[in-house]
DNA sequence: GAAAAAACTTTACGCACGTAAAAAATATAT
DNA sequence: ATATATTTTTTACGTGCGTAAAGTTTTTTC
């Protein structure tokens, strides 16, 4: 790492003895080139702090070795936790990920979009907005680049999916509520920013029937990302006009669910399992959050690892050129047992 | 945006009547072309549908239109919120942010900067991680793309910087905690990750002995990035050691608070100001949480606002040329009254 | 309305790399 | 060892745009 600087491939070609197509080949893709030149170019690699110009090499290129990465509001941890692991992942595989995140806004997602298309990404890892996304661009977006979806899918779409088994969260939970106490009502919002909640009500009313209960909902007014706020301001609506028909009650995710821990106490409700609590509350997702609310949420873990590790290998056997039609994986959530019921 | 598809620059000057390097400054900012030729431009733009190549463009450049934005742990919301404020403005002064998070790791800062490099990025936006950070890897890149730091500087580097003015805010409370009830005492991570702890520590002093009072430290063990869960457990700890020496305490941040909640939660201490609450507990920063928090936490709201416009102004007047020294400002914080103190 | 300034067009070259084709070198199989 | 397969080198051209220089047109100034 001592020489002269090197300015661009054919220079490094010279000092490493390799020519320059076949270290093009090799920055394409190590694996490609033979063992002793790969050792002979990473020896120069080592020497000289050479690295192709990005923009160079992806000009001609029709797919990169970007993948896009879009989640629809990254202020939740949720979303930051998978953006984590799919990027990690993404760079084992020896891919660039690029993140960006809707701000739960429907222009910003198409404004992505727009970006990613002159990004010329290998592939797109993508959460959607849900009800507010632009179908029509997305639909476009996909014909052009191979796009994994989850967390969310975009129904009657039809592309590759990895998410979390919603109807089998929801009948864990409600099947864990009607055996530790009264079978629950269920908190939700009215309209839902995604179509995960339409399946955890169904879930929730086809359980609350198969356990011989009669299924009771109470919705939440208002739209956003702004859950805690909704839950807050619902939950209180909700407690003074008594309006929740169990003491206990099923959120449709984590989010409401802290709201509605926050709407308790300032009502002097006392929530928990415990003999002198006066109502349950749980949760859906186990946001990073959860733990430490006042009492801590009962809810349940979404396997964040094999989702993510699902999403980019989903991906990854379509940039490799599987042929295999989409498919959709739902992912089995686990109960945490809090103190909150 | 019907006839036949553009493929590159020549092809849109001649269907524009616009010569191509006209265009390509067109395209470089909009604003250095006469206004009937942008006109013109831009209502070939409506008909077809052509982009630049982002790459062929940015490869011969030496600055591009790229700004890094790094974070060092995107899961905290408040650098969630840090980074979508940041990015729009970026948008709006017409560059590109690129988003990354080194997620708590040492390592994945310095490969960030790697990456960045070939990038070859206008500028960079840094919230650095701070004591962890890899001091000479971070000069040696400020030496080659002109870079602000926000939330946390690195002390002694002397760069541009913005953020929160953590004397004021800690003065503040510490007033507001003593002209309401007891004098606080302060609860901090023991080897804390950035150095804005260590100026609330100091004004923590200060301002308890100009208020005539004894400050009282008491240090939570741990390291890393799970706040919370080390504000929970040390929290537990020192709430069996009878550690706390005052009924009232002042947390160096709120994510330590809110894990301190849990902990006086789950010792059955009332936390609040109302009569029959035990003790007070307070944090600094205003994190998205803290609302939701039992009791609500009361706190001092950073001006995320503030911070994310000036700092992306500092960083547009270097990139516009301005020869000023380095600044730092340190913007004020706001009291945000809530239940818990 | 003429002179000066500004903006644009034409022409031409450079950038750093991808990639194709043919020839040469090396490795593997029998 | 020979035939075959694989990999590498050589040569050469393509990509889409930046940019410089010289000439032309348009706008501004007085």
């Amino acid at each position: 790492m001592a020489d002269t600087k090197i300015r661009n491939m054919e220079q490094f070609a010279t000092v490493s003895g390799v020519s320059r197509p076949t270290l093009s080949k090799y920055f394409n893709d190590p694996e490609s080139v033979r063992v002793k030149t790969r050792q002979q170019i990473e020896a120069a690699l080592e020497k000289y702090d050479y690295r192709p110009n990005v923009y160079a090499m992806n000009q001609n290129r029709k797919l990169t070795k970007n993948i896009g990465v879009i989640v629809p509001y990254l202020s939740d941890p949720v979303f930051a936790e998978f953006a984590r692991k799919v990027e990690q992942l993404c760079l084992e595989a020896g891919y660039r990920p690029n993140l960006f995140s809707a701000h739960g806004d429907t222009g910003n997602e198409v404004e992505i979009l727009d970006a990613l298309r002159s990004l010329k990404p290998a592939g797109v890892l993508m959460a959607p907005l849900g009800r507010a996304s632009d179908r029509d661009e997305i639909e476009k977006f996909c014909a052009d680049f191979p796009t994994v979806f989850f967390d969310s899918e975009l129904p009657g779409l039809g592309m590759p999916f990895v998410g979390a088994d919603n109807p089998q969260f929801t009948r864990l939970m409600v099947d864990f509520l009607c055996r530790t106490g009264s079978a629950p009502c269920f908190f939700e919002m009215e309209t839902p920013a995604n179509p995960n909640a339409g399946k955890r009500r169904k879930s929730y009313i086809e359980t609350m029937q198969a356990n011989g209960h009669t299924p009771e909902i109470i919705q939440a007014k208002g739209a956003g990302w702004g859950f805690e706020e909704i839950g807050l301001q619902e939950g209180l609506r909700a407690f003074e006009a008594r309006a929740f028909t169990s003491d206990t009650i099923l959120c449709s995710n984590d989010r409401l669910a802290i709201g509605l821990l926050t709407a308790a106490y300032e009502k002097g409700i006392r929530v928990g399992r415990s003999a002198d609590a006066a109502i349950r509350i749980a949760g859906q997702d186990d946001h990073p959050f959860s733990r430490f609310t006042c009492p801590p949420l009962t809810t349940i873990a979404q396997d964040f690892d094999t989702i993510s590790r699902q999403a980019v290998d989903m991906l990854l056997a379509v940039l490799n050129g599987a042929k295999t039609p989409p498919e959709q994986r739902y992912v089995e959530g686990r109960l945490i047992m809090r103190e909150s019921a």
